[in-house]
DNA sequence: GGCATATAGTGTCTTAGTGACATTAATGAG
DNA sequence: CTCATTAATGTCACTAAGACACTATATGCC
């Protein structure tokens, strides 16, 4: 193996936090208080501390509660983007994961971090972003849009408890698309994932269900996507 | 964003290359020629060169030509590893890889690599090998696995042309599991990636249409997996 | 109360793509 | 020529989603 003469690049975490607001899909971008980009709208993220971070995620985790003051339900890794170019101060390697939080659990901690604010993604595109931001964003929206269509992953943009048709509409949102109120139902009857609590809930109509995920369970994947 | 005063962890590229040999699954090993770990089997992988690596992928494509003299028509990145404990030189981040290639390609320029061979998919758990090497194999087993039973990604594994047997064979070997012909033939047709070539193939029976991927096309991606 | 309306949930037929497997086609061995 | 072998097609069954009508239960207004 190859000695150590090499210098090492940069290597960062950015991180594409998305979340459900009015029915419309949000994500989370902070404003850049340092050079380079200063002042502009960025993905919350940073360096890597070897001392206090286990791993990869851990960092990235530990990032989002320094700069949003939440704490995802779901992570994942979404891809590395590297080069000379993206970032002005040299060569950088940086880890972008993307993360689902219920909106409800941000409201209350985000007014207390300022410089923090959610946009919904379709606005995002004419945005000034910082380094390759834009392209990360893209790739983070795309991949979720194609994970909602064969598992049940958009309930972590969900409370605890909810409905049938609070999880259609974020289906709806983050895909783009409509699907239909049955085929969402059988799927929730199929990944048996859930169970329903006793209460109901009103929204101008008949009262819904309420369901809860089923503690320690596994998220479902489908062998068929929703919305051919 | 904070400033520079940690320390940055090692980053290291691990490839894990499969190719179709006999119609079973196998992967490229090197062995180590330095500690740690020195002896061990292990994933072809190394270190960044920020002068001459583009970016990661570049790096990965470097690394694999540099130590096994051949290069993957099929990359992409798999998963970020990281933590204390995985590389006894300290804090480590290692992105791997995953790479498909014809063994036909290899089987020319392997010979004059030593230290370098592959082994049956299969076989590999009982081995002894470097890092988390282990799990890092098993994960990209898996994503392999799953992207065989909605994709057209296995052809990677043959050469330019060749037969609806062969592609059949190659699938059949990633995912463990007979699949049915007619159905792999409805892909093909389906996805509209390949053309047929005047040639026939002579393999015991009646002679067998030679396909080609048509130049530039995307590999399909179906709504829906085989197999269930 | 009675009715309109809105949302929740079910029943059921259609549609699309795979599984299963029989059938036909072409080739080589003897 | 006959048979064994592999390639390719024809056809029906099965499964899960789409479409949409229909029932159920809540609210608000008269």
């Amino acid at each position: 193996m190859a000695s150590l003469d090499f210098s090492q690049p940069l290597f960062t975490i950015d991180n594409v936090m998305f979340s459900i607001k009015n029915n419309v899909l949000h994500l989370l971008l902070i404003r850049r208080a340092a050079p380079p980009f200063d002042g502009c709208w960025s993905l919350p993220g940073g360096f890597i501390d070897i001392e206090q971070d286990s791993s990869v995620e851990a960092a990235a985790m530990r990032k989002l509660q320094q700069k949003t003051g939440l704490q995802p339900g779901y992570l994942e890794q979404l891809e590395v983007f590297s080069g000379k170019g993206r970032d002005p101060r040299g060569y950088s390697v940086s880890l972008a994961f993307f993360a689902l939080v219920p909106y409800s659990a941000v409201s209350s901690n985000i007014a207390t971090v300022s410089q923090a604010s959610w946009w919904p993604v379709q606005d995002i595109a004419s945005l000034q972003l910082a380094f390759d931001h834009q392209e990360i964003i893209q790739r983070a929206h795309h991949r979720l849009k194609q994970k909602a269509l064969y598992s049940m992953l958009p309930v972590y943009c969900l409370p605890p408890a909810f409905t049938v048709g609070q999880l259609k509409a974020v289906i709806e949102a983050i895909i783009g698309k409509e699907i239909q109120r049955k085929s969402l139902m059988r799927r929730i009857e199929a990944s048996n994932m859930f169970h329903l609590t006793e209460q109901k809930v009103s929204s101008g109509g008949r009262q819904a269900q309420l369901y809860q995920l089923k503690p320690g369970v596994d998220i479902t994947h489908f062998n068929r996507n929703l919305g051919d």
